[in-house]
DNA sequence: AGTTTCTTTCAATATTTTTTGAAAGTTTAG
DNA sequence: CTAAACTTTCAAAAAATATTGAAAGAAACT
């Protein structure tokens, strides 16, 4: 395989994976070809490597703006703005992990936790409350464990996964 | 709130939150509806309380098999199913990721590894290489932290986690 | 065998999500 | 200030996804 085949594929391949997850295909495409280009791309380069619409760019970009995987650059004397991605790996996932808790789940454990702190007796209440409380305790510990692995890589945790992690 | 209102508040949630994933809304809400529930439900339980046709509910009830997150149950001398949902939070997180580093992550790692072993030796080959390169190795390292911590609850890993998850 | 009871499938329909492209908005240059 | 160069917004169109319901299947009973 050479490279411009290598090259298209992996920016297709990411498109459809995105889609099997939730992620919009285009978005998908454009973080693919940003992390793999040195250069800042313009939207226009964007638009034309792509074939999509003005419009569609746009939005796409500032969606993963808002997920803090891309930045808008500046060149020095040109009107026009460039787009490169977060190319770290791990200051990637990091992001990515932040995001998903504060959009996935801590939007969940504020309807556990209401849900899970009625006052009631009856036995079909009391599994229904005993069910969400379970899972409120669950995702609450999860999300910590998540929060404590991004926020330092230096804490004990963090150095006791990173032995596991190579 | 009362029982009821709560009840109605967790699966409606459930759903919603569920799309906001990748989930499409009414698996996630027959998920919700069979967690809380005692007893087993019967399709037609499930459709009146839902309000949704037969189709959908032996579709999205399948679905919810195949993640291993429901199951048929049989009651003695009686013709029709049952579902119930797997009600213990640690074994559906399990499955849950078994699932999903099967169907997202897996299929990921094929394509990285595939695009990142071309050789070329000109500049713009060789960031490409570099960057899926380095994605490869990540979500192998991440995607084999998941496989220990689900194989069992009693790696030297889990144990360890387990501190943190309390 | 036929009949009843229940489940699955799938083409048609409805809904939701994504994409387009032109108008409106913004910023810099002259 | 006006014009030029660029970006964002958003209503309409297209595409993708989910839902319905009736027909086909399957299993148990008579």
């Amino acid at each position: 395989m050479e490279y411009a085949e290598a090259r298209n594929k992996f920016i297709q391949s990411w498109g459809a994976l995105g889609s099997q997850w939730g992620i919009n295909k285009t978005m998908a495409q454009i973080h693919a070809l940003l992390m793999i280009s040195e250069q800042p791309l313009s939207m226009e380069d964007i638009m034309e490597e792509l074939q999509i619409s003005r419009g569609n760019a746009s939005m796409n970009l500032r969606g993963l703006m808002d997920w803090g995987l891309v930045y808008k650059e500046f060149k020095a004397g040109e009107r026009r703005e460039y787009f490169s991605a977060e190319k770290n790996v791990e200051d990637m996932a990091v992001k990515i992990a932040r995001e998903r808790s504060k959009r996935e789940i801590k939007p969940a454990l504020r309807i556990l936790k209401e849900v899970s702190g009625i006052k009631e007796n009856n036995p079909e209440a009391q599994q229904f409350v005993k069910q969400t409380g379970e899972l409120y305790a669950f995702m609450e510990k999860a999300d910590n464990v998540l929060d404590k692995v991004t926020r330092q890589k230096d804490t004990l945790l963090s150095k006791f996964l990173m032995k596991f992690l190579r």
